[in-house]
DNA sequence: TTTTAGCACTCACAAAGCGAGAGTGCTAAA
DNA sequence: TTTAGCACTCTCGCTTTGTGAGTGCTAAAA
């Protein structure tokens, strides 16, 4: 892209935010106006239409302000807002909220959902931390009832799993704490396929659990975290560019349903890439995402266990202030994982 | 309220049922045409006025059809909706779509949120089962590094809880091991202030673990089921009741406010209630839901585990298709979690 | 060469005006 | 008790019109 004078910079990093805040098309009177510019309005007029033939601006339509164009939101991002960060008080606040939900890995991911929707006034979205691989690190078998045997996997990385089972021959409570511990013992950090190949000197039931166990593990290899949370649904509604039904009601869309949400975070959020991620108006390729923006990163201990956050809103989004909660957000997670889950 | 004639009854129940289906005023000359009656409209707007008079109908202005109030559709509800239920065809794929997730408790959740928003075409909202009274089952400490314990608690009902926890003195695994025996073996079918009784003849770390326990599990009674699994929430937005966004955003922020909601579900499913309730436009006590209706019912086995779930959406709702819904979900969810946890 | 004042022009938006149509209540006849 | 007829009401959608913000261009000033 043709490089930008500085004053062009001035002027688009100005009408960017003016556009953000007051979501409508900003002219050139208005912003000399409200921002007390040394410039006259003519002046004004003359850089935004360089601004426009460089493809930041467009106009809505003849006569009206100018508003940036999905180019002009990603210049903005990549050159005037580096140094953005989070007042420091604000941060003190949020880890302290994290410190408080000691140990407790669902109250970490409401919690950051929270933060991310207050700060960003939009809907937030948070994934929870699952392994790369998934590796056995405990298994449990509780007797429930004659035929009824619940099975809780533990996982590296200190992901739960549970499953009830009805096994073909009844088992007392003594032989499935045996076999429990037998599997324990030999499968320990075993991945899906190692632990089906575990098949003999062990009891005669053994095969039977541990074909559910390897069926557990692949499928939580296969969808990485269902558990998607979320919050700030109703900040959506707040946004002028959302009182079109129909285009709110794609957003929402886009939330609820997970499948689509987790492979465009899996799509985005390569496990070789790093830092916090902005996606303005699905970039030509998400037709879904089109209008919508996300900024999201990744958190977690990486080989360990990580997961996904970030917020999704309309394009017309405080970009600067969403991405340090981001950043953040993702950072204060990750130490807390990091901190709970290494060894 | 003054007994309604039969053919009154008919003609609110027609008027009801346009009212919901077209979300336009019904006047007496399209009733007439839609269902080919064999009246006049000026009979009909004879019957209206009656209706009207006796709190059933309102018109938003003069020379416009008439509309339900909230009695109108409370009527509806207690009178002329009682014999209706989902057909056989339907009932049968529903069901079977529960049994094909054998065991697997979350994703019972998710079908029985995805089922109801599907057939009421508005929001849906399931809780998970809980226990009215946490009673412990099975303890196991895991030994995730020298000073971390992974501490899981699986409960009367199958619910797991899990905790990090950080003791003063660390531990070995096969120590640790013993203390979960030793406190499952003791604490059997204790609820959490008799977990915390039992304090002698125990390891030297056991207190510390106990008063742990005992604290997860008053947690858990405190807020039964914090998790409350929605969808549909896209739904909402076609009703055009919330083309006006302010009512739309309180319909969801009364969704996603999680206490609310439970508050309220606890309020109107006490343990002593049965079957599906419907509570239409707040019923003058809940603000929040002034221009809602919910129809929920509980679900699950008394006394060992219960849960709550049913749909939110505006006044103007198909309440007998909902209602015959709401109840066999119901039905079908009380069923498996009674032959998965039942001893 | 850059900036600015001036001016004519454009176009969305809001207010006002204006039927058309649906619906009502009332009265009187069937 | 029902229904036909009629005058009346009021919303809704359409067009009309004026206003104002904003533009681009040109020519003078810095």
């Amino acid at each position: 892209m043709p490089g930008l004078s500085n004053r062009q910079e001035f002027f688009l990093g100005l009408i960017v935010r003016e556009y953000v805040q007051a979501a409508q098309p900003v002219g050139s009177k208005t912003l000399v106006a409200r921002y007390a510019l040394d410039f006259s309005p003519a002046t004004v007029r003359n850089e935004m239409v360089a601004l426009t033939e460089a493809g930041m601006l467009r106009q809505p339509h003849t006569s009206a302000g100018r508003v940036p164009t999905d180019d002009g939101y990603r210049y903005f991002v990549q050159r005037l807002t580096a140094d953005a960060d989070l007042p420091s008080a604000e941060k003190r606040t949020i880890s302290h909220q994290f410190y408080q939900a000691q140990g407790d890995v669902d109250q970490w991911l409401r919690l950051a959902a929270s933060v991310l929707a207050q700060h960003s006034s939009v809907a937030s979205v948070v994934t929870a931390p699952s392994a790369d691989r998934s590796l056995l690190r405990h298994l449990e078998l509780i007797l429930v009832q004659a035929r009824q045997v619940q099975l809780i996997l533990v996982l590296q990385g200190g992901e739960v799993l549970q499953q009830m089972l009805s096994p073909q021959e009844p088992a007392s409570q003594d032989t499935l704490t045996r076999i429990a511990a037998q599997v324990t013992a030999r499968c320990q950090g075993a991945d899906a396929a190692a632990v089906q190949r575990v098949d003999q000197g062990l009891d005669p039931l053994a095969p039977e659990i541990l074909r559910m166990v390897a069926e557990m593990m692949r499928r939580a290899d296969r969808s990485p975290s269902p558990d998607v949370i979320y919050d700030g649904l109703s900040n959506v509604l707040n946004q002028p560019e959302f009182a079109d039904r129909e285009l709110a009601q794609r957003a929402m869309h886009l939330i609820e349903e997970h499948t689509l949400l987790s492979g465009f975070l899996a799509r985005v959020l390569a496990p070789d890439v790093d830092g916090v991620q902005v996606v303005i108006g699905g970039e030509g390729q998400w037709e879904d995402l089109r209008d919508c923006s996300m900024v999201v990163a990744r958190y977690g201990a990486p080989g360990l266990a990580t997961g996904a956050l970030g917020v999704l809103g309309p394009v017309r989004m405080a970009y600067d202030r969403t991405i340090s909660a981001v950043r953040y957000v993702a950072t204060v997670m990750s130490e807390l994982v990091t901190e709970a889950f290494s060894e």
